[in-house]
DNA sequence: CTAATTTGTAAACGGCCATGACGAAATAGT
DNA sequence: ACTATTTCGTCATGGCCGTTTACAAATTAG
């Protein structure tokens, strides 16, 4: 039907600070450090009466909460900015390179990685170790990943930076309380809080893998809008749904469920009880299948190889699967209208061979303009640099709550 | 006090109060206006001291905000609770009955509606006309719903109420201007500015009927959850997403178009370009097809009576148009986990004989527990109600915008 | 070299919520 | 019946915070 195109009543979220503080003067004031810093860190080197015009507060206001802000190493004066206008020049101010960092680790079935980012966003840090985790218990993984931690740790803090939070990206679902791993298949884990077994040295936050490959498109992709439909496949198909700038978790945390999206309602029978999910003909094994070909650990690299050799039967395969991709998607772009597509995971790597099936489906199934479709620019990093992001966001958005910890 | 982290996954946003408000005092204050006033209006009578607990503030703090809402006759005092606890009773607040109202108006195929509804909720006047507006101008439409708003407005004003705001829901698609109809199909408009017709009188809110429809259920519906999807089908079928208590309209306003969601790949072409959509199994033309009816003013009364009656072929018709929903919906479930599904708008009344083959879709179709479905009790009243809140929530959102108006 | 413009800071100001104390009005216990 | 206790609403005080106003510093325009 048609939906209008009012925005009138109710109005736009602003980035970042969020709602959670009281509306108190305490409270205010600490958003607006947290607004001084977003914008310091958004839009480059700036000065207090740049900051201040930006976030409408006045200039001696703004002069006040950057003291504070450079009182806590958060931010930085850079020196008088080169005068290109008439007036006094005015002083640059940029996010501290030092101070707080957060730290992402990422289990993956094959591998370990840990990685430090700081306030400005660059990687600061980082340790990756091959390991075989399928079906190993958590406690020795857990372990190891801890010892990883450590080093990079070790390493950050070498350069005047100290962790702020450690997020775990985790191929499976996560409870709402964000340490509990419910399920992770590959893994063969069930139920195992990660809060008892990591350190309790930092704050911890667990997420799962193609949550924080989301975020990490939204805060870092190029030109990534505030309102897109991240899709990638790690296991099973999952698509994040990000509104607003903000990741829709859904009521049980189950949203982005792309893969059981029926595509042939009378198609295979799936596990999930419904007969012709995407995932019976764009997952893993059915594109496997429908090549001919046997599973292996890199299953990703396999496929990319052997359609880059020109196998026939692999490409027939990846265009099937984009077909049905381009399907699902066609569903979930018409319910939710967003900016753009976007490819991550596995996908990124395949899309040369998914993307003409998909596109064409998506663009002959829309009376106006197509949704556009962007491969990740992040490819398989998307995921430790969300985990890390989201620490150092948590940072930018109550700046007062680390300055009160340290 | 460490917030620490982003309270991960899950961080309920607080209804009402938005974020536009400068992070100054003044902002502050009209924040916490809005605040005790949402309270009150969503808690019923309540003392100050009880507003106080519930929103974070000191008793002194709630009293003054309180004593100016009074002074703008937005509160009203009812005088003593009856004691049940020890230590002295509150005085009872309750959002007044007088002051502000707002002005909701409808434009249908067959109808116009109007109505005043107060700051508690309550219908205070109405006022409904039959008028056959298919393929009509819009100036004599919008002149006779002008003298039919006015005559609205004068009942109300004989019971002390002013009228803070108008809103005209339209069944069609509106821009994002909040006052154009760029296109209403079944009234043959296009690109109307409405605002040029209505006496400029009272700020002007147009939106498409289906989302006010939606906005009336998250008000007012019976426990209705922040996070749903609204069916409805008026002029194709549309949904409504709400996410976290906000309508999501879509980066171009295009959010919502459920009818045009791939139900069988391969079936019949459809206008949007795509082939098999669910317009084609459970739009008004192709139920009316399959049931063997002809087109006729009162399509759902139509469809309802025959069906009440056991006509098989049109019980077979909306056994399949619910299979059809089930379909589409089990892909936006899994998409987005929201708490319920609504059916409202024509499907309320038609879902007798829909709900049980859409339910048996949904549920066969769905691993875990199934998504509930409920049948709106708003039914056609919704969008008339939807409208003339926005502007009530409009008022509670920011007391102090109309209290300056005055 | 002067006028104009812009930046950053300091002091005075005003608004707003918190704190603490107090009287008022109810209950609970003796 | 009388006192102690609890809770409510209000008032005066104080502290915090952004604004206003003024001013010195640094640069460009003429």
């Amino acid at each position: 039907m048609d939906t209008g195109m009012t925005a009138p009543p109710h109005e736009a979220r602003p980035a970042g600070v969020g709602r959670a503080l009281p509306d108190t003067q305490q409270g205010m004031r600490r958003r607006n450090l947290s607004r001084v810093l977003h914008t310091v860190g958004a839009e480059g080197p700036l000065s207090r009466a740049a900051v201040a015009s930006r976030i409408g507060l006045t200039r001696a206001a703004v002069s006040t909460l950057v003291d504070e802000l450079i009182r806590w190493e958060l931010l930085e004066e850079l020196g008088p900015e080169r005068p290109g206008r008439v007036g006094r020049p005015g002083s640059a101010l940029a996010v501290s390179g030092r101070g707080p960092a957060g730290i992402g680790a990422e289990i993956g079935v094959d591998h370990l990685a840990v990685c430090a980012v700081d306030l400005r966003g660059a990687v600061r840090a980082r340790a990756v170790r091959r390991s075989a985790n399928r079906g190993r218990a958590p406690e020795p993984v857990i372990a190891e990943l801890t010892s990883l931690v450590r080093q990079v740790v070790a390493e950050a803090e070498q350069e005047e930076l100290w962790p702020a939070g450690l997020a775990v990206a985790v191929p499976g679902l996560v409870a709402c309380d964000g340490r509990t791993v419910v399920r992770a298949p590959n893994l063969e884990w069930r139920d195992t809080d990660l809060g008892d077994l990591l350190p309790p040295d930092w704050p911890l936050t667990v997420d799962n893998e193609a949550n924080f490959g989301a975020l990490a498109e939204l805060w870092l992709g190029a030109g990534t809008p505030r309102e897109f439909l991240h899709v990638s496949a790690e296991i099973g198909i999952g698509a994040a749904v990000v509104v607003d700038g903000q990741l829709l978790r859904g009521t049980r945390g189950f949203a982005g469920e792309l893969g059981h999206v029926p595509v042939r309602p009378d198609g295979p029978s799936c596990a999930c009880g419904g007969r012709g999910c995407l995932e019976q003909y764009a997952g893993q094994e059915a594109v496997l299948r429908a090549a001919g070909l046997r599973p292996r650990e890199d299953l990703v690299g396999l496929l990319a190889e052997r359609a880059e050799k020109g196998e026939e039967g692999v490409r027939a395969a990846l265009r099937d699967a984009g077909t049905a991709l381009g399907i699902a998607l066609t569903g979930a772009v018409n319910l939710l209208d967003p900016e753009t597509v976007v490819l991550g995971g596995a996908l990124a790597g395949l899309s040369p061979w998914l993307l003409p099936s998909l596109e064409a489906e998506l663009t002959g199934r829309t009376a106006g303009p197509a949704c556009p479709v962007a491969v990740s620019p992040l490819g398989p990093e998307g995921p430790l640099l969300g985990a890390a992001h989201s620490v150092v966001r948590a940072v930018l958005d109550d700046p007062a709550a680390v300055a009160n910890r340290t």
